[in-house]
This record gives C-alpha cells, structure tokens and sequence, in this order.
DNA sequence: CTACAATGCAACTGCGCAGTTGCACATCTG
DNA sequence: CAGATGTGCAACTGCGCAGTTGCATTGTAG
C-alpha cells in the first residue's frame, strides 16, 4: 500500500458518519445514496460527498443501474488495510504478533 | 475497542506527519518533543500537540525524566487496532480471512 | 547565581472537511 | 406528456485541525 492510500484508507474511517454508511451496506447490502439518506439523519449530499471519499479509498464500489446508482462495500479493502497495520506492528515490535 | 477509541485511533493514523513521527518512535527508539522537532521538519509546538493526540488514541506514552519529557510507541495498541480491522472485515465477508 | 535548554501557555492564520440548501438535469412510470 | 424520483452541480456556513510565533516558566549544569 502506498503512503496516498494508506492516508485515504485511514481518513475514510476516521469519520463515524462513514463507518455508519460502511457498515449499513456491509450488513444490509448494496443502497443508493437516496436511500441511505432516507435511513440516516443526513442529506443526500452529504452521502453522495461521503461516497466519493470511500470510493477513492477502495472502501466502496459503484454500479450504476438506470437512473439509480448502487453502492456497495469493498470487505478486502478493509481486510487488507487491517493486514498492513498488522505487518507494520510486527515490524515495530516482534512480540505483539504473538497474541493475534 | 469503543467507538470513540476507534474514531481517535483513526484519526491519529490518518496524518502523515503523526505517523512519520510514530515510525521515528519505533523505529529508532524514544524521543522529547524538542529532539523530534530537530529531525522532523516541524515545529516543537506541532509536535506537542501530535504528541496528545497521540496519547489521547493510546499509540504513544509519555514518562517525565526530569525536566524532559520522553515519548514511547505503544505497538500493542497498533496491533490491537489492525485486529479490530480484520474481525470487522471477517463480519463483513468471511471469504477475506482466507488470504489473511 | 547564571546561562542554557526544555516544557507550557496562548493567540493567530490558513485551510479543508462535514453538512446544508437550492436548483438544474435525467430517467422511470402511469 | 406529466409527475415523481434520482442524480449532478454549485455556493455557502460552521468548525476543527495543522502549523506557526512569541513569551513565560521550570529544571539542569557550570
């Protein structure tokens, strides 16, 4: 992972509006941006915005189906961040791989 | 991990300059606030405040050596999180523990 | 005691992000 | 066609963060 991903990954989910969108789709499968504004308290534009910053970090996918675009999440993405900051935890101290 | 740790790990890791500070840390071993500052192309007082929020997501701990102040990386709390990380991707697609 | 080196506090600037609102454009349905 | 629903674009506000500078305070060494 390079620096610029790692820097989108992790902006991505520091924000707990986006970790909310993220796990809605995960647990609840692919919505639109209409839609998840209806489900949460906030604009659609505020999802749409939100959207773009977890596509660019490969958190989300898009699909587009008529007039209706269809988010869905990415788990590897996540899976594979998770695997880095492992890695990079061992590399900073051998001994905290032994309770993973 | 509580939500409000999530979100201060997070957005500890998501600056570039925090974490070249914490890989300094690890890396080379512990350090005050003026020493990094020396290195890094930052001000004391940006370090300091780095330093806080460091500490406030449990990646870093400070210890008083008489009028210094010598910061530590907490690895274990890195590994914590990126376990976090793999648990919520296993949640959300189990298919991705198989390359893990 | 004195000079030096470290931390502590505070104010200030610049900038980007989260969120909103309003309106235009596209597309599906009856 | 007409209405309803969904996306796209743009401007605006509020707020917090990264970083700086200046000065005060405290601890260390000679």
């Amino acid at each position: 992972m390079s620096t610029v991903a790692v820097n989108l990954v992790f902006s991505a989910l520091a924000d707990s509006t986006r970790r909310h969108v993220l796990e809605r789709l995960a647990v609840s499968g692919a919505a639109s941006a209409s839609t998840l504004a209806r489900e949460l308290p906030v604009s659609r534009q505020a999802i749409v915005k939100h959207m773009s910053v977890l596509e660019d970090a490969g958190l989300v996918s898009r699909k587009r189906n008529g007039r209706e675009i269809v988010f869905n999440a990415e788990a590897q993405q996540l899976a594979a961040t998770a695997r880095w900051m492992q890695r990079m935890a061992e590399r900073w101290d051998p001994v905290v791989t032994d309770f993973g």
